[in-house]
DNA sequence: ATATTAGTTCATACATTTGTGAACTATTAA
DNA sequence: TTAATAGTTCACAAATGTATGAACTAATAT
């Protein structure tokens, strides 16, 4: 394998970790608070086994962090960085669906 | 569902577009050019099938659009944004692997 | 000690994504 | 008209990702 490929799939995993419903939930959900396991899946929703998952996942990929204190777990987001990227992926879909929206506007 | 449910779906679906190493690669080729189908091939390599199948995910999801001329399709990324949100991903990786790296360290 | 709360881990089934090669289409060149 | 270039589309196999429920662990409360 080239050099370069092996950045690219390593920046791809960590992109992956954006890449679900849930997990965008929780990033929009954590994006200004720390909140405990507990917190997330009253949210959300689900089965709590599916949420640890996610949660696990993301923390595995370096995206969210966990504090453990007593009995709760409380995570949160590790950088203002994948806030803000999110954000503009966010952007991105507006702008997509405002471009959608003029072409019907057209017909 | 809940309504609030179907933008998180939307949003993560915009996300996936950046999951995937070969996907990156295009994002990293065409950050500032326009390029044609057979120069990102010459550049990323594998198969024609493979990478056409990628470029057409890309551009459902319009994080890529392609202009039509003579026999070539020029390949372009449709926002700055997406740039600047696969740049702060792959500097939440760089940070990881800085942490990673400090506790390599310390051993 | 026992029960409750707060989760994690695991196995398995299911769904989605990906890679491959062959067949196809459209444009230009000889 | 025939061939070459530049891709796209398709069907299928293989790999990955996701949801589910049951079993587990750890900390606190009774």
């Amino acid at each position: 394998m080239h050099e370069n490929k092996k950045i690219f799939e390593l920046h791809a995993d960590v992109c992956k970790a954006l890449g679900h419903p849930l997990r965008i939930e929780v990033i929009d959900l954590l994006q200004n608070n720390e909140l405990c396991f507990t917190d997330i899946l009253e949210v959300t929703g689900g089965l709590k086994s599916n949420l640890s998952q996610h949660l696990s996942l993301m923390t595995k990929k370096g995206i969210l962090k966990v504090r453990r204190e007593g009995q709760c777990n409380y995570f949160s987001i590790t950088s203002p960085k994948v806030v803000e990227a999110c954000r503009l992926m966010r952007e991105v879909l507006i702008d997509n669906m405002k471009k959608h929206q003029k072409l019907l506007k057209m017909i």
